[in-house]
DNA sequence: ATGAAAGCGCTAACAC
DNA sequence: GTGTTAGCGCTTTCAT
């Protein structure tokens, strides 16, 4: 029996079957069908089974933006990062998109590369087609931060509101706690005989960056270890390495025997800029990174560092944005992984090479 | 003058403008609100500039979910990823998203962890909320592949159909070219008088795997290289260590001076792996990566690398995925990069360490 | 247990 | 130049 013209299967550009079609093949209503695709208890077996049936036949997919549409609920989303390509960002957004993905939410992204403005416009442009969204180590204002929130629940993910602003509800935050780790490696330095630190720091305005600099400082201050602070613009390798020619040119004159740094990446570069600068590590300065965003022996000597897992904070920010519960701020925390970049002050100044 | 009960907005969960408020607030229907917004012609100046700024006073947002149902097309395109954590796909997803974005296209990313099941249920899922697909590195059999061709625009990246598929429209293929660069590399070891390479492979099933080493083979036997061919199963820094280390186990027996590996994070673990066997690059083996996905400084020494773009090849798959003109397949050029971790061959084997 | 109908927010004919 | 109307594909009352 033939139910109206059936849909030609022309080469031509598919046009997508509907729950309509599915609807018409098991012969029973567009509601009936969808109650019996959603798993609707108030359908019977038998149907259920025959649309079901059809709908396989048919290759039927539901439109999620129609659904999204009538259910004011999407399915997905957003994510903003600085930077894409940050091994840190990287392992966030791994960690996020399984811990979503397992839940069958999508995710959209984008890259503000540090810039408020795209970081704005990101935010609105996807305002109307996610549910949340996530903003990792956002260089938004206080206020825009707030505004979004107006939008979509928001999770902060490495950064936190100033509390003198009043918290709003439908935002989360997630962050790294760094004060165990850095507060461990400056003992852990001080212990080692080393008197004089040099911290590589990232740019000035990022949030985790100012959280990095308070706690070291303030390790350094209770230890009565003088610490010397050493600005980057970007947090990146090439920004290390000109730091770590820099210390290995300076290092006899201050006394440094020991280098933090921003990150792993920033690490690497110093490791770079003072081999560079003839100076060794472990043997001539010890080194220490941040984040554990290598993997273990990709460097070497093998980096001292401050451990979290951006992965971690990842899942954290997904379980935020899928439930914004309570408000208490989710923290990952930190501690020292010893390898083989640090060792024991030498006395004296090695004989500076090359 | 009062029209209708203006918004209470109260701070319970927001109701978000719609196009109704706006056009309703400048005292003009719904339709020319939309023209209005839209910038079409058909709309005289006054009118458009009080349905404008109506918009801003509400802080109007349109809602995509609602213009792509209606125009069947949602400014999005998906992308899938075998690993967000590998630094060639993470610049790969770079110049996609740098590209799409300048175009306003948002980017609904997934992983699908080289799982094919999973890469296809990320097609499935993707399907309805996206303009066209691009696959990077795909999995998917050419069936399935050319099944997801049906529902959307699809471009392959880093991979080709079997050309005894017939080439469904809607299909773009870009890929690195590795020809240039592996021969290069083979002749620059040759050169260097190495006479004998070993090969650590990446995995198996991978397209462009199988590129790189047939390209590799080739040029080898051209030369009168032998070569030596070792596999691993994924294509990361672990598995090129355990490499390294059987490497320079037996390189004494088997004659193995030089080393080519199937890209950077895999040359790094050879790298780490040769040291822990007590051989050093370049004194006792060359080593060459591939990909240039390193910041040069970053490995120690320098790696010589086959280098390609991917950040490159992500624009080129932006630019097929947005025109799905022609179908030639886009090509990435590579070439050889020499830095420091090759060297002439010593004609014996050093003194073996540890 | 199923169907008919309304409507999510928007655009695109088609009037006027 | 602007308004009216239909409808994108789906879910969800409200009847039956």
């Amino acid at each position: 029996m033939n139910l109206g013209p059936i849909r030609s299967q022309s080469l031509a550009a598919q046009v997508a079957t509907t729950i309509r079609n599915v609807a018409a093949a098991a012969g029973v209503s567009v509601a009936t069908a969808s109650r019996a695709l959603s798993g609707s208890p108030a359908v019977i077996e038998s149907t259920r089974r025959r649309v079901v049936q059809a709908a396989i036949a048919l290759d039927y997919t539901p439109s999620r933006l129609a659904r999204s549409l009538v259910t004011g609920s999407t399915g997905n989303v957003g994510v903003i990062l600085p930077d894409i390509t940050n091994p840190f960002y990287t392992s966030f957004l791994a960690g996020l998109e399984t811990a979503l993905g397992a839940q069958d939410i999508g995710v959209l992204i984008g890259d503000s590369g540090e810039n408020p403005e795209r970081e704005n416009r990101l935010v609105r442009r996807m305002s109307t087609q996610v549910d949340g969204l996530v903003l990792a180590s956002s260089r938004l204002s206080d206020e825009q931060i707030v505004a979004a929130t107006s939008r979509r629940p928001v999770v902060l993910a490495n950064r936190m509101l100033e509390t003198r602003t009043e918290l709003p509800k439908r935002l989360g935050q997630v962050v790294i706690d760094v004060h165990p780790g850095f507060t461990a490696a400056a003992a852990h330095l001080h212990s080692l005989g080393h008197r004089q630190i040099t911290y590589v720091d990232g740019p000035a305005q990022s949030w985790s960056g100012r959280q990095k600099r308070i706690a070291l400082t303030l390790a350094c201050t209770r230890l009565g270890l003088p610490l010397r602070i050493l600005s980057t613009m970007r947090a990146d390798f090439s920004a290390g390495r000109t730091a770590g020619r820099q210390i290995a040119a300076e290092a006899q004159h201050d006394g440094t025997t020991a280098v933090m740094a921003f990150n792993d990446q920033v690490a690497l570069g110093v490791l770079a800029g003072l081999r560079e600068g003839g100076k060794r590590v472990p043997d001539d300065l010890s080194l220490v990174g941040c984040d554990d965003s290598l993997e273990d022996g990709l460097a070497w000597p093998a980096l001292t560092t401050v451990g979290s897992s951006a992965r971690a904070l990842g899942e954290l920010a997904a379980h935020k944005i899928l439930n914004p519960l309570g408000h208490e701020s989710g923290r990952i925390p930190t501690a020292l992984i010893v390898r083989e970049s640090t060792e024991r002050a030498r006395s004296g100044q090695g004989a500076p090479v090359g």
